[in-house]
DNA sequence: TTGAAAGCGCTAACAT
DNA sequence: ATGTTAGCGCTTTCAA
């Protein structure tokens, strides 16, 4: 019978062994010299006894937690799922436990969820930050040594390493390319729940203006849009930019429906994965077919965009890949934390399938 | 500047605002006796330092990490994606950490996630065993003071919480359904990867031989199917019941394209998300018209089942209900360790959409 | 109400 | 190569 707890510790073992404790720990934390002899006396005590390594205590005293800590939008996000997988899979060949948060996007949450984080020690963060204008406490934490790396967001202010796609350019060719099948009337179906987003749907035409870096993923994807147009020389309307305010399908949704009754868009483009949800349920509610009355476009791979008829074009990033490489970038920093900062930026890849008919061919269908 | 590590620790701010370390601690901790004004000076000296609380620290003195561990077979699958939304939702309620991990249903794999997330000193865990006849580490958890929590399979052996489907029911439901629509050849695609459910596909003659509790849930859901032809007096062909061995949407695409070719079934049954994305693939892919030439049935809701044309058939289980009720179990034992065990069985929702024909319906339609 | 002191389980100096 | 000892940062007796 122990004191209060009944579990075993070192001591128990090395006693058990008629060891020290000194010699139990370095054995059973294989660190320091211990002859195989003893060494196996103490592993064999160890397996008597059920012993269960405290990694708390060694984390108090080494000052490793050998944790890291993700705080993402939202775990049950199909995107955010996949990522989280890749770096799940890396922490586990580091040995390392991986605590997950989810901030909704909202900064707050955000920062609820770094500060408990921090204190449980975590020896570096992956954050995607809901709002890259605000994040002071990311300084903070590089400030107190602990390492951030940054997945699918950029922060030119922050001393972290970062990996993503180049939301700009991936828009922009998407949009481009329904500009080039004749479709000049694209409605954008997109969150900008950021301020500094939000202007860019409030006053399109002032897009110049704009400082890019400041633009956080939905935001650079509307700039690519107006980008794409500008250089094509076609106008915007404003009623075809929809804003949902928040990461919602149901938002996307309901403005979708209203986009399709009011305006009546030849092609929609439906910026990321939780937007594409909601706007194709809503063309789909209308009976509207694809691509003959209405061309599609999603961003972000789906298993399901190959399992609808006609089958439906996105523009795909590695987000598996990416989820690793952020944990690796992680890793190396937590190793070497004096690297100069690195970004990764990932090719997107553009899937074209059947949801996208060019404006002309639509007219000859109908004339035959 | 500090010894080694420059981080503030509740020393430094009892020696800044003048007071022991043990009021310091009192204010800062919330606990014992401080009067208000000492401890708004303590408060006040601990933003001016950035005291950032070390829980390492606290936990190694209380015993309580303030964490639970999560035991998944695999974070990027939307069903435990969406499962573990739920989790962390309460978790964040509790203001303890979630660590999770993930098994890929390999015994081996979730033993040593088991382990690391004791050493850890997780508070409890909340585990969907990879394989319920091999779970002597999940006892080992219990006998430790570790409180375990089971989702999506129960372990009548085991001390320990669970919230499950009856799964037999619901694929027996589902199956007499398609059943009784006219098809008697229904294809079953499923994963069967422990030996004892395996043997259900192996000799199905001789399922009245099998014992109930020591399936998993692909097991269970073979053994719904088995049920139903038999009291429904449908003999069942060996050829239809088709095992991917995994979870594995390629494996189940595979076995579907064979069943299709060689037995060519009236109507096929994919009992999970990840059968159901491999099977309706091959469907596609042979162009066989839903539900004209064959009857669709799925197993799990997921975004896009009604996002095809037809919309599919499944039987929906509520999955993040489940996710937040496993996670309060859980809590609920932590605080109360002596309560009874307690077994929580949620109703599934069988959703009857476009992808089941009557069998007769189709003649009646070719005739025409 | 506050402070002094002991100690959680382990590692890291240091001495042997 | 092994043992002794001093903490890591905090909570928790216990005395004052």
């Amino acid at each position: 019978m122990k004191k209060k707890n009944n579990r075993i510790t070192i001591n128990d073992v090395a006693r058990k062994a008629g060891v020290s404790s000194a010699a139990a720990g370095r054995a059973l934390g294989n660190y320091g010299y211990v002859s195989e002899e003893i060494k196996e006396k103490i592993m064999r005590a160890a397996a008597d006894l059920g012993y269960v390594a405290n990694q708390v205590a060694r984390a108090m005293i080494t000052g490793k937690s050998q944790t890291i800590g993700v705080v993402g939008a939202d775990i049950s996000n199909p995107f955010f799922a996949e990522a989280l997988r890749g770096i799940s899979d890396v922490a586990r060949r580091h040995e390392f436990g991986v605590l997950i948060t989810s901030s909704d996007e909202e900064v707050p949450r955000e920062q609820d969820a770094v500060r408990i984080l921090l204190e449980k020690q975590v020896d570096g963060l992956i954050v995607s930050p809901a709002d890259i204008n605000n994040c002071r406490h990311l300084q903070q934490a590089i400030s107190q040594g602990i390492p951030v790396a940054l997945l699918d967001r950029q922060l030119s202010t922050l001393a972290a390493d970062a990996v993503l796609i180049d939301n700009v350019h991936a828009s922009r060719e998407a949009t481009r390319y329904l500009l080039s099948c004749g479709h000049h009337r694209i409605a954008i179906i997109t969150e900008l729940s950021s301020d500094y987003d939000a202007r860019l749907a409030l006053e399109p035409e002032h897009f110049s203006r704009i400082d890019a870096t400041r633009l956080n993923s939905s935001g650079s994807r509307l700039l690519g849009y107006l980008l794409a147009h500008h250089e094509m020389g076609i106008p915007v309307e404003r009623a075809l930019i929809r804003r949902t305010g928040k990461y919602c399908a149901q938002r996307a949704y309901e403005e979708t429906l209203s986009v399709l009754d009011e305006v009546r868009p030849g092609a929609i483009f439906a910026v990321d994965n939780v937007m594409t949800q909601g706007a194709y349920r809503a063309v789909r509610e209308r009976e509207i077919a694809i691509p003959d009355g209405l061309s599609f476009f999603a961003f972000d791979e789906l298993d399901w965009l190959t399992l609808t008829t006609p089958r439906i074009s996105t523009v795909a990033q590695p987000i598996y890949k990416m989820g690793v490489h952020v944990a690796e970038l992680l890793f190396r920093r937590i190793s070497q934390p004096d690297l100069p900062v690195s970004w990764q930026t990932w090719q997107v890849e553009m899937k074209l399938r059947e949801s996208v008919a060019k404006a002309g061919e639509v007219a000859a269908k109908q004339d035959i």
